[in-house]
RNA sequence: GGCGACAUCGCCAAGUGGUAAGGCAAGGGUCUGCAAAAUCCUCAUCCCCGGUUCGAAUCCGGGUGUCGCCUCCA
């Protein structure tokens, strides 16, 4: 298979450091707030690209961090009022459930930074001690110039970064473009104990020693949005490889930005949405399918409009899954016959280019056509369905089959409803088409919606 | 100022040299008391200009436009 590796800009042939397994790490939440729609994007297709590795025999270890201290969570707590321990406890809770109403998997590892401070000192002395790292006024930066290659990953020169306008001017620093590893901590902050006084962790450091743990010192693919090529990702690979001298990551996968309505989301636009406040109207498939409908590196806009056809679109999936009856077979056990396997294979060739899953989504609407079509038999349906519900929940989708299938809205109810089509029926029978009618008002107004059928009459809960 | 990405039907989107996938919308047909649903059919030569090639949406050069990174950021 296929990945596009950021470090060389092209797409390469993937592989493992160790054969069929996959050591992945994807850069977490900062756990100030509750994460926003863009967000959801890494931890959703990341998701997707677990799921797709298991589906083809890999065993895969996936490390996520929590960063639980840092400036933001400082500024948060501050303006609630609360420890920055509450302000993380509060946000971490927020975070699993948010990720659990995105239908997004658990990960394997996912260490919390503030876990971390012994290794991560221990990295910096470490550094320290290579000559990679000074101290200054009990804050400890790292030495850009000192470490040959740095922004090897970004394309960025250290040249350029100075004449930047926009590095911050920093007396302490040796070079403007000097990152910090230890912070110094300021009056009731929360700090820790150091060689170089309290303090607490520069951001990068984490994601090295967490990785290195979990993952070892070389590892397969670290993933994260594209913004964090620069300078988070940058500068973990300084620091990783400044102090153990090997390569740290073979492929480096960053997921495009997502936009609202052409811009760019933030709060003084006013266009900044949480993923709770997109779930409060949305489903988490159509969410899904809208990020899985573009390839991953490419930007992708977020509107109205787009969410309300992504909804349409899986809600043609389940529509068939209910025309063939998927449940009533879903514990068989069901063997692929050619056109089955044709169109794995198809669906993996476009897993396999780089997680081309809008392509791999198209696979899975040629499935869906093959179950529409009147000419083919019963059994060969069952097929196609048993193999859209599987290459489905590849992508995630189908998660809570059970439930979507059926209408559950208890006995009584139904029993309710059946009766009223029943009444329906007569109506129509004695030609009353105005009581007919009626009843199908009324019930809409309760958001049961009829269809009229050959077989007679179905209904949906809106 | 430095670096980079992208530009394909009304909308979303795949496609990386061999003659434009797919979805939504739209139009038309079937079904229906009507409506919905269901179902069938129709629907693009790829931002502009120049070049390479037997052949380019796909490669090269030049425009134009949009966006991103260089500061916390997924």
């Amino acid at each position: 298979m296929k990945i596009y590796n950021t470090f060389t800009r092209k797409k390469e042939e993937f592989i493992p450091v160790e054969s069929g397994k996959i050591k992945m790490y994807v850069c977490g939440p900062t756990v100030y707030n509750y994460f926003h729609i863009g967000n959801a994007r890494p931890f959703l297709f990341f998701d997707v690209v677990r799921r797709y590795f298991e589906f083809i025999d890999y065993k895969v270890t996936f490390t996520q961090n929590i960063t639980d201290i840092d400036d933001k969570l400082i500024e948060q707590s501050i303006k609630e009022k609360v420890p920055v321990k509450t302000i993380a406890a509060k946000y971490i809770d927020a975070f699993y459930e948010d990720l659990s109403a995105l239908e997004i998997g658990k990960v394997d590892h996912q260490p919390r930074a503030t876990e971390f401070v012994d290794e991560m000192i221990t990295l910096i002395k470490d550094l320290e001690k290579k000559g990679y790292a000074y101290e200054n006024n009990g804050d400890v930066y790292f030495a850009v110039n000192n470490f040959k290659n740095y922004g090897k990953l970004s394309g960025k020169k250290i040249e350029d970064l100075k004449t930047g306008a926009r590095v911050e001017a920093n007396l302490q620093k040796k070079n403007p473009a000097d990152f910090t590893l230890w912070k110094k901590s300021k009056a009731g902050e929360p700090k820790w104990q150091s060689p170089w006084g309290e303090g607490r962790p520069g951001w990068h450091t984490e994601c090295v020693v967490m990785s290195r743990k979990y993952l070892g010192d070389t590892f397969d693919i670290h993933g994260g949005g594209i913004d964090l090529i620069f300078p988070h990702h940058e500068n973990e690979i300084a620091q990783a490889e400044a102090s153990r001298n090997k390569r740290f990551v073979n492929y480096w996968m960053h997921n495009g930005y997502l936009n609202i309505e052409g811009q760019k989301m933030s709060k003084s636009l006013n266009n900044f949405f949480t993923a709770r406040d997109i779930l409060k109207k949305y489903k988490p498939e159509a969410i899904r399918f809208f990020f899985l409908s573009k390839h991953y590196r490419s930007p992708i806009d977020f509107n109205e409009a787009i969410i309300i056809e992504s909804s349409k679109a899986v809600e043609g999936f389940y529509q068939v899954l209910k025309q063939v009856d998927y449940l009533s077979f879903s514990d068989e056990k069901i063997e692929y016959e050619k056109q089955q396997i044709e169109l794995i294979k198809k669906f993996k060739e476009a897993m396999d280019d780089d997680f081309n899953s809008a392509k791999a989504i198209a696979v899975l609407f040629e499935i869906v056509k093959k179950i529409k079509n009147p000419t083919i038999e019963n059994s060969s349906k069952k097929q196609f369905a048993r193999l859209l519900v599987e290459l489905g929940l590849v992508l995630g989708f189908f998660q809570n089959l059970e439930e979507k299938l059926q209408n559950n809205i208890g006995t009584i109810a139904e029993d309710l409803i059946n009766l009223m089509i029943e009444y329906r029926l007569q109506f129509r029978k004695e030609k009353n088409w105005k009581m007919s009618d009626q009843i199908r008002d009324d019930l809409k107004k309760l958001g049961i919606i009829l269809k009229d059928t050959v077989d007679g009459t179905d209904w949906e809960l809106e």
